[in-house]
DNA sequence: TATTAATATTCATTAATAGCGATTTATATA
DNA sequence: TATATAAATCGCTATTAATGAATATTAATA
């Protein structure tokens, strides 16, 4: 119970739903996400602990930048099976579609170094 | 969006989600299902209702009682699934077994009129 | 080793949610 | 019409969650 809560409770913000959204397309770090959604990046960083702990992404590191994924899910069956459906929700909503488009364009060497 | 999280913030309760759990075997009417989950009559009521606006559960009156079936999930594509995949998960987590157990017992002529 | 850069953590503030007692509403019936 | 009963709503408190500024941590590099 407590883990499918926990997939639940993840899967019920805003934020965290466009993360997903945006890293079905591509790999992306802390600072390109907190860019794009226009959240801080303390806010982006506890967000993706959020998704982590739910078993919806990974992350590993790559020098100075933390690169996220979405989960294989092997771990958690209420993830995968969450991540499998999310693949073709949303996919019309005009901010998710915004969302995407903006995150194709960020690139972290332009972004973060500012 | 809106829809969606709406599905997913009413499937983060335990309590709501032990009212889906309890549904899939019978219809219960209020009174049973917040005898059985040891909540108050308001707080199930407000429980049912956030069910009901997430396209998760219907209710119907009959006299005074008031009976609550999960939803057929034509309206909310997300409920739907959300209820199709309920089915098969959390049948072996015990605090969902006694609960089975003792929503079977449960009748609203014994237990309501006090 | 000192510095810079990306991320994580801490802390304080505000907003949202769960809970229940008291009350109201709606329905049935004496 | 008066009464009883089931459920909904109101008012309030306590807990949890989201947010960002400030700070700490970690890793690369001058």
């Amino acid at each position: 119970m407590k883990e499918f809560l926990k997939v639940m409770k993840a899967a019920s913000d805003p934020g965290r739903i466009k993360i997903l959204k945006m890293l079905e397309h591509r790999v992306m770090c802390v600072c390109e996400i907190h860019t794009v959604l226009g959240l801080s990046q303390p806010t982006t960083s506890k967000h993706l602990k959020i998704l982590e702990d739910a078993g919806l992404v990974k992350s590993y590191k790559d020098g100075l930048w933390v690169n996220f994924t979405l989960s294989d899910g092997r771990q958690n069956p209420y993830a995968s099976n969450l991540l499998g459906n999310m693949k073709h929700w949303l996919n019309e909503d005009p901010d998710i579609i915004d969302l995407i488009v903006k995150s194709a364009e960020a690139d972290r060497e332009t972004i973060c170094g500012k």
